[in-house]
RNA sequence: GGGCCUAUAGCCUAGCCUGGAUAGGGCGACAGCCUUCUAAGCUGUAGAUCGAGGGUUCGAAUCCCUCUUGGCCCA
């Protein structure tokens, strides 16, 4: 049932409009006592020379009701069309309660797409950076993965490189070969802080590790056998932290197995002259032409940069896989580096340019400044994976006496509910200041409280099991908040679509607020079971379907939904 | 010096791509609502020259130009 082609089908028999511009030109109006539909008639009016508010009259008489829309009325410019409501509550209730979970998924496509993240480098933990990153990849996943995309999940290792031999240098001279104590990639982060404090003493310790990484890029047996161990270190250090976040990947590519065969393709395309060598000698790719600076793609002394393993990824990957798109979860101070990168790919006759994307969010700072991993001031994920679950906890258990199971259970879902949902409903390109004091709160726009919409409902089926054996009548949906509900469970699938176009979970976090905020308004307006047994039957189907929503969007933000809180 | 992004109430934010009917929310403040399906909730009040100026348009928070602010990047 598709109640805004009909409205197109009335307006097309009394104007000359294609399809698709009426499509485009009908709205919704602001206040839905106005209408479910609106066509503005302005656009009308240059061709009839007529005033946009006598189109709008005339239309509603001339245009005839059906049984889908019931009744259109002009108001000032705008021709609003009202639609059959019971039809609308029983094709929307009934096809939720049919596909339950799948409401709102699309259907099977070839595409495949790939998404990469959070790419850290093997030195130091993970941080808040990291954190927005991996959330915006696993939910991204989840969205396009429901849309019907076959999604390829890879991660990057960026594990060798100067500053890998920081910390490895750190842990030589003062580590007294000791194994870790904690945490393993937290015990290798500290060594990368410990360096930065001694080089501050000592200069020659930056020669030492230049040195260290001449002997890696040589193989020598022992700096191997460090770095093998420490990177063995953070990586187990990772995956436990990827687990609390329920990241898993496809493939795994560390940047240490393909830097070698990397610089073969830079100085085979130098040959072809499709780079050049700057007056320093470095092979540089020119982008003068594309209104991009000129990128250095191999440095003179034949050490590659970050570009040359790029170059040689993205063929890797992309041979791999055979994906249709590519998407780069990369902050946005990389914006200049990914223009590069794909122009460059173009250059070298990449096959497929334009299925790359970069998918660029914007920095989080701390009320003190921009955070700095050497300095130590970053906000560790893990710890505060540690903070928001015990603040959880200390909520729950002002409200109830459970046992400790049940308790660390909660506090895990609701806690991480709070950190997912506070990251993820700022739109990606938004650069944020993350106030741990404020930011993770558990009341007014964030995840708790849509769990907690979903807790309630929970409650009230728990009581009483919604009866599908007798018919239930779905015109008995009288009040405001009820109308407002149904509209909004109607439009999910459009919602996670436009997610799924615009890469924006975003989208999705917006909506579970506000249909959480419209369960909670009929909530306390309306009562279900206390009512009459018909209505009760209706309402008891309403939230069931309300439930099934709110979970379907959390999942596709990766947070739990919780049946009790 | 050059490029990219940003600016909406005390604070955070939606709307901007695709111009349209009174600029939505949230936090904080103030005043109310728990013997009734979970008060992590609900209702109400106060609070916005949509950074500034100009232009396009019947109509601009939205499009164009200039300037300012803050951020990122390149040299």
């Amino acid at each position: 049932m598709d109640f805004k082609k009909e409205v197109v089908k009335l307006l097309q028999t009394q104007i000359k409009l294609l399809e698709s511009d009426i499509l485009e030109l009908i709205e919704v109006p602001p206040n839905p006592e106005m209408g479910d539909y609106a066509f503005p008639c302005f656009t009308l009016s240059k061709e009839m020379k007529k005033a946009p508010n006598m189109i709008a009259e005339e239309l509603a008489l001339k245009i005839k009701t059906s049984t889908i829309i019931k009744r259109l009325e002009a108001k000032g410019p705008y021709l609003n069309f009202f639609i059959n409501k019971s039809i609308f509550s029983e094709t929307t209730l009934k096809k939720i309660f049919q596909q339950k979970q799948s409401y709102g998924s699309g259907t099977a496509k070839k595409e495949k797409i790939m998404i990469e993240y959070p790419a850290p480098n093997t030195n130091k933990p993970l941080h808040l950076g990291h954190v927005r990153n991996m959330l915006l990849g696993k939910s991204l996943s989840n969205i396009l993965d429901f849309s019907g995309y076959k999604v390829i999940q890879v991660n990057l290792n960026n594990d060798r490189g100067i500053h890998i031999c920081k910390s490895m240098l750190a842990y030589k001279h003062w580590g007294n070969k000791k194994a870790p104590d904690k945490k393993s990639d937290h015990y290798v982060g500290d060594f990368y802080v410990l360096y930065a404090q001694k080089v501050k003493k000592d200069e020659r310790l930056e020669l030492e590790a230049y040195e260290m990484l001449q002997k890696w890029e040589k193989g020598n047996k022992e700096v191997r056998a460090l770095w093998k161990k420490m990177n063995k270190w953070a990586m187990n250090g990772f995956d436990e932290t990827y687990q609390k976040f329920g990241i898993k990947f496809d493939k795994v590519y560390n940047e240490s197995e393909h830097y070698e065969e990397a610089k073969k393709i830079v100085l085979d395309a130098l040959k072809k002259n499709i780079f050049e060598k700057d007056d320093s000698n470095n092979i540089i790719a020119n982008l003068e032409k594309f209104n991009l600076s000129n990128k250095v793609v191999l440095r003179e002394d034949g050490t590659s940069v970050y570009m040359t393993q790029d170059i040689n990824l993205a063929k890797i990957k992309f041979n791999d896989f055979k994906m249709d798109r590519s998407i780069y979860i990369v902050g946005s101070e990389q914006n200049l580096h990914f223009k590069q990168l794909f122009t460059i790919l173009d250059l070298l006759g990449f096959k497929n340019t334009k299925g790359l994307h970069h998918l660029s969010y914007g920095m989080i700072s701390l009320p003190e400044g921009r955070m700095k991993s050497r300095e130590g001031t970053v906000v560790d994920a893990d710890n505060l994976i540690e903070e928001v679950t015990k603040l959880a906890r200390e909520e729950i258990k002002k409200r109830h006496e459970i046992d400790e199971d049940e308790l660390s259970k909660r506090a895990s879902q609701i806690g991480m509910g709070a950190l997912n949902f506070f990251i993820l409903k700022y739109e990606p390109s938004k650069d944020f200041t993350f106030n741990p004091k404020e930011s993770v709160s558990f009341e007014g726009e964030t995840g708790p409280y849509v769990q907690y919409a979903h807790a309630r409902i929970s409650s009230i089926l728990r009581k009483n099991k919604l009866d599908v054996t007798t018919n239930i009548n779905f015109s008995l949906f009288k009040k405001e908040s009820e109308q407002k509900l149904l509209t909004m469970l109607g439009n999910y699938p459009n919602v996670v679509a436009e997610a799924a176009n615009n890469y924006k979970p975003s989208l999705i976090a917006r909506f579970l607020t506000d249909l959480a905020q419209a369960f909670n308004e009929f909530y306390h307006e309306c009562n279900i079971l206390q009512e009459v047994e018909n209505l009760k039957k209706s309402r008891l189907m309403l939230v069931y379907c309300i439930k099934e929503v709110l979970k379907n969007g959390l999942n596709l933000l990766a947070i739990k939904a919780p049946e009790q809180m």
